[in-house]
RNA sequence: GCGCUUGUAGCUCAGCUGGAUAGAGCAACGGACUACGAAUCCGUAGGUCGGGGGUUCGAAUCCCUCCAAGCGCGCCA
């Protein structure tokens, strides 16, 4: 159980005895809240409860909270100390041995430490990165790769079971200009020319395309080979070729980054199977649409959108989110109660459009389904100036680049340190110092460095389990704060997780890193004491272990040398 | 014009869902290695939490209103 919660059970138990015995009048009580103060002369936990129910007392905050503070004193032999402080607050500090007794905890659930049951082993869907098929991955979706992959993570150590997928656009009309763009190449024309296709792409990749296709190359793109037929009239074989060479490509680059997915869903599948048909005859049947100037729309008005959209254009074709509505349809009908779809700010529009086509099909499916993680934009510094991002004139930073000069661990950390609601400057020049510039050295140092004393520890015989039975030696102040960092780091992860906030996470780990480090030079850890060097060294077993744990919930290494 | 997001130290960002004197990291300045890795530590300095109202015991946090930035607002995807 976490720390806070025990605390928040002792506390209500202890306000029921208070009303028992006629020293608390108040016939209900509110949400109790145990918070952690901002100042460590405030305890190590405080509530506010006194000055929440001084008004219903009838009394002043500090006397209710007196006679609280009592009764706490009396029902648990947990607390060292109990003050009032304050406009009221009640402040707790524990015993030492509280704290000395998670270490074994720790030791105990090992790689598990940190996780909770929350999920109960529900499913639910993370659909993340999702790019199309039209050129490389570039810092956006990496961004987002980054984000959705540690979501999942998190998902999963709060006891989900995640299903990771990536919807694939292979269909449409940006495809069309795909193949359109490879194909104008492959003719010798060029961006201006009078033929060159209007949104054309005129990337560098699109003329390596051309001639990988002209040459008959063989690319294996997800288990199946296709083979280029080299014959520049035949837009429907460049168009196939095309789409696999560039996802295998992307492929690769999640593959360098460290990002698997369980499932790849297919855009042209929702067509060749009829869904889209039929999600549209369904929401037609229910009356949730009209015709109007030779097209079909959604009422989507009538669930609370600004404006009805229209499905089916007067040409006959759909609009982008109608495939969508089908395919979520899709997941809901796979049994996912729970999907999460982490996206770029720029597709928020399409959350309205998505979940009002859900509600006209009226399949049961709940209003606020499915969750949207949004990120922000990525702006990209280099050389001190910012890079324009512009796909259709080939100008941008690939994520494949970013890995290759960057480095995979440092990447993902930068992408992570911030909330996904905040707009990300990447600093490229900044980011590729491997200097305490990048926190994610400050970290792995943590690590490394435990790891190298582990190694003169053996080297002189000692060893860090016989450290088991002498935890309560450990009560310096930079011990117990270790202590105590260490026992808030399964609450963390819950919260995380819940907010869906993978940077409470690099937070947590840079303060234990900055309290290992602290600590290593305030004390010798292999010193003359033969029990506190053991009791030591199981000490840092703890921290390691968490600091693993929580680069692995962030995907990144945990290097025993640097 | 409308919607979403953001605005906190010179820079990049936290702030535990309304708590006590607003915190880190860079950058600046001054210190600490003849013992476990100095990729580290200790200290100093740095603020009208975008502005203004409101809600209450108490606001960076909630409400209103301005200001500024980013992204959306198509029979494009």
């Amino acid at each position: 159980m976490l720390v806070r919660d025990t605390l928040r059970e002792i506390l209500k138990a202890v306000l029921e005895e208070c009303r028992a015995a006629g020293d608390l009048l108040s016939g209900s009580f509110p949400p109790l809240v145990i918070e952690t103060p901002a100042d460590p002369l405030h305890g190590d936990f405080a509530t506010n409860v006194a000055m929440q129910l001084a008004r219903t007392e009838r009394k002043a905050p500090r006397a209710v909270a007196a006679v609280i503070a009592a009764q706490l004193a009396k029902s648990s032999a947990l607390f060292a100390r109990i003050e009032i402080a304050g406009p009221g607050f009640i402040n707790f500090y524990l015993q030492p041995s509280f704290w000395q007794q998670q270490l074994p905890a720790v030791l105990a659930e090992g790689c598990a430490y940190g996780c909770s049951a929350t999920g109960a082993g529900k499913k639910v869907q993370v659909e993340f990165v999702s790019a199309n098929p039209t050129g490389p991955l570039h810092i956006g979706h990496g961004r987002g790769a980054a984000i959705g992959d540690t979501i999942c993570r998190l998902l999963a150590a709060t006891g989900w079971h995640v299903s990771r997928e990536f919807y694939y656009n292979d269909a449409g009309q940006q495809i069309a200009n795909l193949a359109l763009s490879v194909q104008a190449r492959c003719l010798g024309c060029e961006p201006g020319d009078p033929s060159w296709p209007a949104d054309g792409y005129q990337g560098d990749y699109i003329t390596e395309l051309a001639r990988a296709y002209l040459a008959g190359e063989a690319v294996d793109a997800d288990g199946s080979v296709v083979t280029a037929a080299a014959d520049p009239t035949d837009l429907e074989a460049i168009r196939r070729f095309a789409i696999a060479c560039l996802r295998r490509e992307q492929d690769l680059d999640l593959l360098a980054f460290g990002v698997q997915f369980d499932n790849y869903f297919l855009e042209s599948s929702l067509y060749t199977d009829g869904l889209v048909d039929k999600a549209v005859q369904r929401i037609t049947d229910n009356g949730y649409t009209y015709e109007q100037d030779g097209a079909l729309w959604l009422k989507s008005t009538a669930f609370g959108d600004d404006k009805d959209r229209v499905m089916r254009k007067s040409d006959g074709g759909y609009t982008y989110f109608v495939p969508d509505v089908a395919y979520h349809l899709n997941k809901w009908e796979r049994g996912f109660v729970r999907v999460v779809n982490e996206q770029g700010a720029d597709h928020h529009s399409t959350i309205t459009r998505v979940r009002a086509g859900l509600q006209a099909l009226a399949a049961g499916v709940p209003e606020n389904w499915p969750e949207y993680l949004l990120h922000q934009m990525v702006t990209v510094m280099r050389g001190g100036e910012e890079v324009k991002i512009s796909k259709r004139a080939g100008s941008y930073v690939t994520l494949r680049e970013l890995i290759d000069e960057v480095g995979r661990d440092a990447t993902r950390y930068f992408f992570l340190m911030r909330k996904p609601d905040s707009q990300l400057v990447f600093d490229i020049d900044l980011a590729k110092q491997q200097s305490t510039d990048n926190p994610v050295y400050y970290v792995q140092y943590a690590h490394a460095r435990i790891c190298r004393i582990f190694e003169s520890a053996a080297e002189s015989g000692r060893h860090p389990e016989a450290g088991a039975g002498a935890v309560a030696l450990l009560v310096a102040v930079e011990e117990l704060d270790i202590m105590k960092q260490i026992a808030a780091f399964p609450e963390i992860v819950a919260a995380a997780a819940e907010n869906f906030e993978p940077h409470r996470i690099t937070s947590y780990l840079h303060e234990l890193a900055s309290l290992l480090h602290s600590f290593y030079n305030r004390h010798r850890v292999l010193g003359e004491d033969a029990a506190l060097t053991e009791a030591r060294l199981y000490l840092l077993t703890a921290v390691r272990q968490i600091l693993r744990n929580g680069l692995a919930i962030l995907g990144v290494s945990a290097p025993e040398k640097m």
